[in-house]
Parts: C-alpha cells; sequence; structure tokens
DNA sequence: CTCAGTGCAAAGGATTTGCATGCCG
DNA sequence: CGGCATGCAAATCCTTTGCACTGAG
C-alpha cells in the first residue's frame, strides 16, 4: 500500500515533468509517518540534514503536482499533508493550546449532511462549491494533561 | 444594535484594562460594515491615514480582548473579523480563485449534526471541543462570471 | 551535454516591536 | 501627573528566490 502510494506520486510528479528522487521520496515518508500535517519546523526535525529551503521546495513541487496540500492551522506555520486523494477524507482537530493539528476520519453520515447543506448555501450565493474543510478547535490530549488530570 | 455592539466591545476592552479609543471603534465599524473577515489590506483601504502597525495593534487588542478573531484564507493575509458571540455564529466560503472570504449563517440542522459528531470524535481522541469552523472552498460569484456567463 | 535538483545565502512580504510623543483618565 | 495609545522606523519571522554546482538521462 505504502508501495502504491510511492507510484502515484511519481505519477503525478512525473506528469509535471518532474523527477520522484530520494530527497522527495523521504518527504512524502515523513508526512506518511506523520499521519498529521506537519509544520516546516517538524518536517525538519525529521529529515537530518536538510535544508529549510529544499522541504520548501520540494513541497511546493508536491503542492503542485497535487500530492499533498498546504492546511493552516492556529499559528503562524504553514502545515503540509498528503492530498486527499491519496490518504482519504478527513478532518482536523485543532489544539488552540500547542497548536498541533490532529487528523480525523470518519463520519460519513455528517459528511452527506454537510454537502446538502453547501450545495444549497452555494446556490443561494451563486458560489460553486468544490470542496470543503472541518476543523474542531479545543485541547488536545497532551495540553489537557499537562494542566492538570 | 450597533450600539449595543460598541458597548459590549467596550465592556471586553475595559475589563482587560485597555480604552475604547476612536481608532479602535472605527476599526469595530469597519469590520461590521464590511460584514466578512478583512485583510489588513482591505481593512487600510477603508480606513484613511490609519498607519499598518496600528491597525495590527489595536486588532491584536482586539482579538486579545474577544471582541474579535483571526482566521485563515486560502493566502498569505491574515483576516479579522468580530467575535462570533458579536455577530452570530456562521462559517465561511472561501473563493479559490481570489481568496475573498464570505460570511455563511444558518443551518441549525446541521449545527447538531457536527456537534453531535464533533463530541464522538473528541472523546475518542482525548481532545477536548470547545468550537469549530467550517469552511467551503470553491469559487465565488465573481471570479464565475469573470470567466464566462 | 543538458537540464532538473540541491544548497547556501540573500531577498521578500507580512507582522511585530522599540522608542519618543501625545492624550485620556 | 501616569500610563496607555499612536506613529514611524527598524527588526523579526516565515517563505521564496538567485546563483553556482552536482547528478541523472
Amino acid at each position: 500500500m505504502s508501495g502504491d502510494l510511492h507510484t502515484e506520486v511519481e505519477r503525478r510528479l512525473t506528469s509535471t515533468e518532474q523527477r520522484y528522487t530520494d530527497g522527495r521520496r523521504a518527504l512524502v515518508d515523513v508526512l506518511v509517518d506523520a499521519g498529521r500535517p506537519l509544520t516546516i519546523p517538524e518536517v525538519l526535525e525529521r529529515s537530518p540534514g536538510v535544508p529549510q529551503s529544499s522541504a520548501y521546495r520540494n513541497l511546493t513541487v508536491l503542492v503542485d503536482a497535487g500530492a499533498a496540500r498546504r492546511v493552516n492551522g492556529s499559528d503562524e506555520h504553514g502545515r503540509f499533508e498528503l492530498a486527499e486523494d491519496l490518504t482519504g477524507h478527513h478532518h482536523h482537530a485543532i489544539c488552540m493550546t500547542c497548536s498541533t493539528v490532529i487528523d480525523i476520519h470518519g463520519a460519513p453520515r455528517l459528511e452527506r449532511a454537510l454537502e446538502a447543506a453547501a450545495a444549497a448555501a452555494g446556490s443561494e450565493l451563486g458560489f460553486a462549491v468544490s470542496g470543503h474543510t472541518i476543523d474542531l478547535l479545543g485541547t488536545c490530549r497532551d495540553c489537557l494533561e499537562s494542566v492538570g488530570p
């Protein structure tokens, strides 16, 4: 499965005339292993010896090729995750204390309700809806514990 | 009603030991009139003679006092809007072409479904959910028209 | 040989901060 | 009077870019 993922990423890069180099493959591995959106500092921690500029540049290449996506959290850091069509549709829980972002999968019933509501709201505004995001805001387990049990 | 709003904002500023100066009041008026989140450049356009640093500083003060909120769009500009408990709970439609953010009110049925799903997902993760955001992604009316009718 | 990829260092753009001055309480 | 608010300019922080070098095809 991880092999298939790499194959698919490679296909997307190739189709935009770019190569799937070791550095880019390593970057994808880091994102896969994390299972949640990572900031550049987090990516660099997990990628010894990689210069910041290469991380930014390769992440941008992956985003342009449609293999990755940039998401905004609650702080000033951009975050990157693999494209949803590679990992599955999901949402995010954002900790307002430490700014960590956690992936949330599931709730197809809710998805359908949201899509219906989105289509209705969109047609009312003349807005063509092509997707959505849901973020839960609150406090993550770690931050809850560090205050008191 | 607008008067009540200013009174409430003043109360929040006062309770954090800050003043509701003319500049801050003007800033709140700009946000009220816009009815959607504004970037700093947009705020400045609507606030002749106000230096950028004052806009940033006062917006930060309003955010800290709980009278305003910072939201992330699809571009590199931070956006500011009044706190939800002053304007009512709502969501956003983000145009992926021009990055404009539009407010969307309504859909209480969806809200209830989301809150239930959020509580379930939260307890599973040990994440204390205190709020949520929903963003619809797509293309706004203006951008749809500028391509073709 | 040719061109994309990589590193390093410098540039860019949004946001923040230091400091001196003005004004409200 | 004392302290917050304001302007201006300089500083910061994240992110992007220019350039020369290296490696794969």
